[in-house]
RNA sequence: GGAGGCUUCGCCUAGUCCGGUCUAUGGCGCCGCACUGCUAAUGCGGUUUGGGUCUCAAGCCCAUCCCGGGUUCGAAUCCCGGAGCCUCCGCCA
């Protein structure tokens, strides 16, 4: 939700983030309309409803031959109140919509344009050259630790089972991930995954995507994409003592995406799936300090990826391919040896106080209360990173390397070989 | 799924039967001040949240007694619907 105070002050600040991000700017103008009417009724509401208090107090005070002429006076002013609130109610909820329909401000320093417009900030590693890589389907075959067909079988296109080694992978990496974020500081979660609307619409998940997004309708449910839905909930309408701050969560959830209006993109594999596993990292921090927890999210993000011995990318994400939630997104992109290219593996985003205007969540600053700023980070999509582990890592010989820190999760193994 | 009970401004609580200075009581906690030769005791004051007004502050105004409707000139209080919590029963991993 965006900062109204903002929008009036510096309404050419909201244009010019509107204009970058591609969205429509002449929202600003209907936005700040939308909030001089409810004004009006507010004070018009307010008003009337002072001079109702007094006259019943009249009422309550007055004598039976004073009584009658008041209660009709009474009777008529009613009538005005309950109009003064219909209208109330329905600029409150004209300024509402606009204002949930308005993406967040884009932050200084992204980049413009759209999707192919990223910035490369840093590229780590050596992609490994591999002779007629295979790709991660034919390696999970091979290993039986992907079963796409039975996947398939049993719950349709973009469903799998990991077996075996497979399934022994996902434990591994969610435990690693785990090691990692509690010798952070981060307290581990296992968040639900169904979520109410409330929720899923307080983190920016039902505007422009929400036909990515599952819906349960006989219970008003929703399948959480991401554990950060959850985890924003967390602390939603709560006051925060500034100092708790940061708060730092892990959160484990499964993440459910129907992935609409994506045929024929990565149809092969566990890559893009309608369901998958995953640990993310989220922060609650105050304003000021919301920029520099993106860069140590970040910096938790590539530490993730070296432990696991990935060649990979970092780029800044263009103000057109944000979600309508961040003011800023990095995403690491990792080398798939089958596809010649990199593949993102991980996505932090900063959500400055967009999720936590819409989920009424604050703490005390120094005149009175302040929405805090949301963050969050994949530490680990658990799906996508085999895929991207038995590619990467896979050797001449039909085996896979396993990277160091993964050992201690697969008794003590070096290399998956096929049974 | 069935039956019953409960929900008041951080926590506990009075008030709800019988509608009107409820502009919500008291305790605890917390903050400030005073005092006492110590950070203890005592006294005094303050302490829900959101919005508006205001150069700032103070002050003032409106809303807020779980949520949403309704009745009424007027609702913490009456009526209807919903949510959450607790107890018991049923079912279930």
């Amino acid at each position: 939700m965006i900062d109204l105070k903002l929008a009036r002050d510096d309404p050419d600040r909201l244009r010019a983030s509107q204009r970058i991000r591609g969205a429509d700017e002449s929202a600003v103008d209907r936005l700040l309309a939308a909030d001089d009417a409810r004004r009006a009724a507010v004070a018009r509401t307010d008003a009337l409803r002072a001079e109702q208090k007094t006259l019943g107090r009249s009422i309550a005070q007055a004598g039976p031959d004073e009584r009658a002429a008041l209660l009709a006076r009474a009777k008529h002013l009613a009538d005005e109140v309950k109009a003064a609130e219909a209208e109330l109610a329905e600029t409150d909820e004209a300024l509402r919509a606009g204002q949930l329909a308005m993406p967040n401000i884009v932050e200084d320093g992204v980049p413009p344009g759209d999707e192919d417009d990223f910035v490369t900030l840093d590229v780590v590693g050596t992609p490994p050259v591999i002779e007629n890589p295979r790709d991660h389907t034919e390696i999970g075959a091979a290993l039986r630790a992907i079963d796409t067909e039975r996947g398939a079988k049993v719950s349709g296109a973009r469903f799998y089972f990991l077996t075996g080694v497979g399934a022994q992978l996902e434990f591994a990496l969610v435990n690693l991930a785990m090691q990692q974020a509690t010798a952070a500081g981060f307290v581990p979660i296992v968040a639900p995954a169904l979520v109410k609307p409330e929720i899923m619409e307080g983190t920016g998940f039902l505007g422009a995507h929400a036909s990515e997004v599952y819906r349960l309708a006989d219970d008003d449910l929703y399948l959480v994409g991401t554990s950060e839905v959850a985890l924003a909930g967390y602390h939603s309408d709560e006051i925060l003592d500034p100092g708790d701050l940061p708060l730092r969560y892990a959160g484990f959830s499964s993440c459910f995406r129907r992935e609409a209006g994506s045929y024929g993109k990565d149809t092969r594999g566990i890559i893009r799936v309608h369901w998958f596993d995953k640990v993310e990292m989220f922060s609650y921090v105050r304003t000021g300090d919301a920029a520099d927890e993106h860069r140590r999210l970040l910096a938790w993000e590539r530490e993730f990826m070296d432990k696991l011995e990935f060649a990979y990318r970092v780029i800044d994400v263009a103000a057109g391919d944000l979600g309508s939630s961040a003011a800023r997104k990095f995403d690491i992109e990792a080398w798939f040896p089958s596809q010649g290219t990199y593949r993102e593996l991980t996505s932090t985003s900063n959500c400055t106080t967009f999720q936590a205007r819409r989920l009424n969540i604050r703490t005390r600053g120094e005149s009175g209360n302040e929405p805090v700023a949301t963050l969050n980070g994949t530490l680990c999509a658990v799906a996508r990173t085999i895929a991207c582990l038995l590619d990467h890592h896979q050797q001449p010989d039909g085996s896979v390397y396993v990277p160091v820190a993964l050992r201690p999760w697969l008794g003590g193994r070096e290399v998956l070989t096929p049974a």
